[in-house]
DNA sequence: TTTTGAGTTGTTCGA
DNA sequence: GTCGAACAACTCAAA
């Protein structure tokens, strides 16, 4: 008699190369029962978003397509997720259940019990890390502490041994012989209805074998020019490959060594310096795990306790605004109508309409996190809450106070030929360089040349930006600690 | 324990 | 137009 079944149970880590938890469930032996369940109720208030699951449900189509060429198709339930598990080593007589940890609080919490439960039944119950360089209960200050400083921190992680190597994805998976029953992918009604997604599947393509390509794209195209490059919104000079990250169709350990095979013969200038400008990227998705997972409340509340009193506003209005890309500022609706439309803001721009939305109109950090919760493709707690208390200030190595980001400065800068405003604000298209990033000081024959009416088509600003900053300083002055 | 140097991404003002 | 300094004080990490 043969080895029982293993159940190899999916979540974040929708990929066949460098799966940990496959490579276990191989070496056990066996038949392999890959399930994946949906249970977002067990995701602590922070179930997937409409974007997100948008994503989710093409990514989890092409892991069922190559999981049903490899020989062991791929089995979805729905949640909850202990009982999915269970009921489905009793059917299947699988004696193991594996998967790759994820590290959200609530879901720490939840793997944890689980196992246990598990195990209590008899099963072998074992979980493999995929989806970090490090992890996070390895990095440690001298005096023992979790890192709160970003430099030391990846300090500390280059210092460490090299990321073991990817494994590569088995060329067959001997599945279950038995017929294991499986909801149909459409029935987990993941897809938005009615269908607003034709702008994501215009820019998107989900799922392992368009992480491996955008990879190869940014090795070949923009790595050289990253770290001259990687502000400009206008260009595709970042890796994009946020969304793949967070949904595991690629994994960091992948970038890694990609990266550094890449670099070992590029001899382009740029390209070095460009590599590890990127890994330090990457580095910055670590801490931000690290920090989640030793800070398990900070998606929902400031790191530093001083922010709880900060005087936020509650501005209904302003915040719709912000949400439509009609704040009056074109680099922000830009911005926000970038990330309607695809589902993904570049890194720079989502540094500016958060510094708007926090320091200009003063609404609190957790309604901006909420709303790129909903939006992003890439959503991704650990993520999100980092970059929403770096900009706020509140969390770890955050901006400094006095450091608040002027939507126009910012726009003149690294948005000069105004490509990225164009695309995203039409409406403007056709105002010359030197006032499309400040249209209302525009001379008005200017505003009349190019077709644009402000208060008509192009909004009125909803507050003016040097008054904003002088009451967000006042603010700030008002949570001192002496 | 105490000390020391440092801390992703900015803006403004005045020389 | 360009450049350097000021914008605070605090906390972190390592020695």
């Amino acid at each position: 008699m043969g080895v029982s079944p293993t159940i190899l149970w999916f979540r974040l880590d929708l990929r066949l190369a460098d799966h940990p938890a496959l490579q276990g469930a191989l070496r056990r032996g066996g038949p392999i029962l890959p399930v994946f369940v949906w249970a977002p109720e067990e995701e602590g208030g922070w179930a997937p978003g409409a974007a997100s699951r948008w994503w989710l449900h093409q990514s989890l189509r092409a892991l069922s397509e190559a999981l049903e060429k490899k020989g062991a198709p791929l089995v979805i339930q729905r949640g909850p997720a202990a009982r999915a598990l269970a009921d489905l080593a009793r059917v299947s007589g699988a004696g193991a259940v594996f998967w790759n940890r994820r590290y959200e609080p609530d879901i720490v919490r939840r793997d944890a019990a689980l196992q246990e439960s598990l195990r209590a039944q008899g099963l072998e119950a074992e979980s493999f890390n995929a989806a970090l360089l490090f992890e996070p209960w390895e990095l440690k200050t001298r005096s023992g502490d979790p890192y709160k400083v970003f430099t030391p921190f990846w300090k500390s992680c280059l210092q460490r041994h090299e990321p073991a190597a990817p494994a590569p994805e088995p060329n067959r998976i001997e599945g279950c012989s038995g017929k294991i029953a499986s909801l149909k992918l459409e029935e987990l009604a993941l897809e938005p209805k009615p269908d607003w997604a034709a702008g994501m599947r215009a820019v998107w393509s989900p799922g392992e074998a368009g992480a491996r390509q955008e990879l190869r794209r940014f090795l070949v195209e923009a790595v050289p020019g990253y770290l001259d490059d990687r502000d400009k919104p206008a260009r595709a000079a970042t890796s994009r490959l946020s969304p793949y990250l967070h949904f595991g169709e690629i994994g960091p350990r992948q970038i890694w060594h990609a990266v550094r095979a890449a670099a070992a013969h590029d001899r382009r200038a740029g390209a070095q310096r460009g590599s590890e400008g990127y890994l330090r990227e990457l580095g910055w998705r670590e801490f931000a795990h690290h920090l989640l997972y030793h800070f398990p409340h900070t998606a929902e509340r400031p790191l530093r306790p001083e922010f709880e009193k900060f005087p936020w506003r509650r501005d209904a209005v302003a915040l719709r605004a912000w949400r439509k890309g009609k704040t009056g500022y074109p680099l922000v609706d830009a911005g926000m109508r970038e990330l309607w439309t695809t589902g993904w803001m570049h890194n720079r721009v989502r540094m500016i309409v958060a510094s708007f939305l926090v320091k200009d109109l003063l609404i609190p950090w957790q309604e901006g996190a909420r709303w790129f919760w909903d939006t992003l493709v890439d959503a991704d707690l650990a993520n999100n809450t980092l970059g929403w208390q770096w900009t706020a200030g509140c969390g770890a190595d955050a901006a400094p106070y006095f450091r608040i980001f002027n939507p126009c400065t910012q726009g003149e800068k690294f948005d000069p030929n105004a490509d990225y405003v164009r695309r995203w604000v039409p409406e403007l298209a056709r105002l010359p360089d030197a006032w499309i990033h400040r249209p209302w000081e525009a001379p008005p024959e200017i505003l009349a040349k190019a077709g644009v009416v402000l208060g008509k088509g192009y909004p009125h600003p909803i507050v003016d930006h040097a008054a904003a900053r002088d009451l967000a300083l006042w603010a700030l002055e008002t949570i001192k600690k002496r």
